[in-house]
Formats: structure tokens, sequence, C-alpha cells
DNA sequence: CAGGATCCCCGGGGATACTG
DNA sequence: CAGTATCCCCGGGGATCCTG
């Protein structure tokens, strides 16, 4: 039996996603930024072990995919937010689901 | 306001569970195992683009990680089936969602 | 048929120091 | 405060060839 055509681009689109939110800090970054806007030193707190470097990366690739939106303050000392997009919000179901899938896991190990 | 400490427990819930299903192949190769029980040669047919060292690693690390079940054949011709476990079958709804989401995020953009 | 062995490369990710 | 600039390392992933 074949695998038909749909297959294919089915497995893109799982894959395409999983570029877009697989990054290390992707999905813990918008776990954060779900619960409200954050600045940038909220977010370095937050998430201990990550360094500044690390949190601009999967910040400006989070907004290059359009998941969360950069807003700067012209003002000094600077001031950025971050906070999700739309398309951030509907990332929403799918991250609780992952943890909920990730407690049920642990569990189910022996 | 400080995060509370559950966040840090639920980060490495989503984190350990981007990392048993975040291999490049994995959740294709969980896509068509959902599908039913597969041959090691069907898989490789199935999935263009992959090698077979790419997919016995994946296929062993899903294995070790106790998401699909390799059964044996001692016979000769070699004859090995890959099916998911129960733990895997949990994961389908994650996975469907994950490709609703990639069509929903395509559609999204611009 | 179902892999194993080898070799190789790139880039994701980290550590540290510095700045407008 | 919110980042840059460098340097570096490891290992995920790939290509190719071989085998019980």
């Amino acid at each position: 039996m074949r695998p038909r055509l749909d297959d294919l681009a089915d497995d893109c689109t799982v894959e395409a996603a999983m570029e877009v939110i697989g990054g290390k800090w992707k999905l813990v970054i918008l776990r954060h930024l779900l619960d409200g806007t954050k600045r940038f030193g909220e977010l370095d707190r937050a998430l201990p072990g990550i360094t500044p470097r690390m949190l601009t990366r999967q910040l400006r690739e989070l907004e290059a995919d359009r998941l969360v939106l950069r807003t700067v303050y012209p003002q000094v000392p600077p001031k950025v937010e971050y906070s999700v997009t739309e398309i951030g919000q509907s990332l929403r179901t799918l991250v609780d689901q992952l943890e909920q899938w990730g407690h049920f896991y642990r569990r189910s190990l022996t």
C-alpha cells in the first residue's frame, strides 16, 4: 500500500510547525508571554539559565515568525516590551496540551 | 512580580516533552506508525529523504523513550516491525493538533 | 532485509566581555 | 536597560559504503 500524497504535505506541515516552535527556549518564552506582556529583563530573570544573547536570538526568531510582537519605547533608559501576537495566542492550547502530555509522560515511566 | 515556582517545573515539563518529540523525523515517523504497524523498509520508503542510518537512530530513540515498540522476527531474511506503544498512542491528539496549527499558521502568513 | 561503520559538516547553543 | 560582539564547542544530522 503506497502512502497517500497527502501524507507528504501533512508531514511537511508538522515539520514546518516544529521549526517555528522547536527552538530550545521558544515555548518556554511563549509560556511566559502568554501570561502577559513582559520586558526583556523580566524574561531574563524568569528564565534561569538563559543568556541575554540567547534570549535576544530566540525572541527575534519568534518575532520574525510573527508569534511575538516587539515594542520599543524610544526613551532613556531603553524600554522594550514583548507580547504574543494573535498567531502566538493560537498556540496556547497546544502549549498547554504539550505540558499536559509531559506530565502524563513522566508518570508513565515505570 | 516574581515568577511562581511552579513555572520552573512546568517549563521543564515542556522542555522534556520537546526533547522526546523534538528529533527531526520523530513526529513524522510517529504519524506513520499511528496509521498502523510498519516494517523498516516501509518506513524508509514512506519517508522520502531519510537515510537508513537516520531512520534507525530515530527509531531507537523513540524506542528508548517508550513511544515505539520494536519487534524482531528471528528469521531469514530478517523482519522487524515497528508499532506505537500506549504512550505513543497518547501523542495522537497532540500530533493532530500540531498539524492543524501548522495549517492555520501557513494560512496566517500575510 | 535491516541495519552497522565511518567520516564529515554545519549551526544551534553556550560563555564571556563590552556598549549606546 | 537591553542588548552586541567574539569565540568556541558539541552533537544532530547527512553521505557513502559495507554486512549477517
